[in-house]
DNA sequence: ACTGATTACGTCGCACGTAACAATA
DNA sequence: TATTGTTACGTGCGACGTAATCAGT
């Protein structure tokens, strides 16, 4: 899920200095991200030769589609947050059912 | 996303032992996944006093809404591994655009 | 006492930052 | 040579399995 919000990142920015700088983090740590993102995925995200950033056919299906995925998981935690606001798990009182 | 997946196994066994099995995985860190997840999101979502495994208000919330993530995330994974095979990065050739 | 869940502990792999390197303009 | 991306390396946290402990029936 991080790693998505890293690629987007670097497929806005089309470079990793400014990706790394907008996320809060250095260039190797992103890179090296990236490329486990590749790695599992099983395809090539980014062409990085011609001293360009390039978008592949995978990498641009990924930036089309990995919004919808990140909003969803945004959506889940704010109702789960919510949920657990309005029914707080009740803290351990073993004798609250006896009195 | 794993920690999901380990989640619905455990909501729908409601037996921690049974969910690790089916994950492959012993117990204890399955334990520990379901800590850290409910500690990650900031609410209990199981209640475990009584010998049962029982759903709280927000496990059940996250019961119902964690599936439609799940197939979303294996929809992209599919669409990348798609699109990468229609159209595989090629292969570093140097000369191709020379000769 | 037995079944089931958790905590304790050692090990491995991932993620980060700093530093050295390679490649492109 | 300056800029940009990657590899090298050491450190810390997360995840796993095995073993020991705690809780409920």
């Amino acid at each position: 899920m991080r790693h998505l919000e890293c690629f987007l990142a670097v497929g806005e920015e089309r470079h990793f200095g400014r990706a790394a700088e907008r996320l809060g983090m250095e260039q190797p740590p992103l890179s090296q991200r990236i490329r486990r993102l590749e790695k599992e995925l099983g395809a090539e995200l980014f062409d990085r030769s011609g001293g360009q950033v390039a978008l592949t056919a995978a990498g641009s299906v990924l930036m089309r589609e990995a919004p919808a995925l990140l909003r969803q998981h945004q959506r889940l935690r704010t109702l789960v947050k919510r949920a657990a606001e309005a029914d707080p798990a009740e803290p351990p009182r073993p004798w609250s059912s006896i009195y």
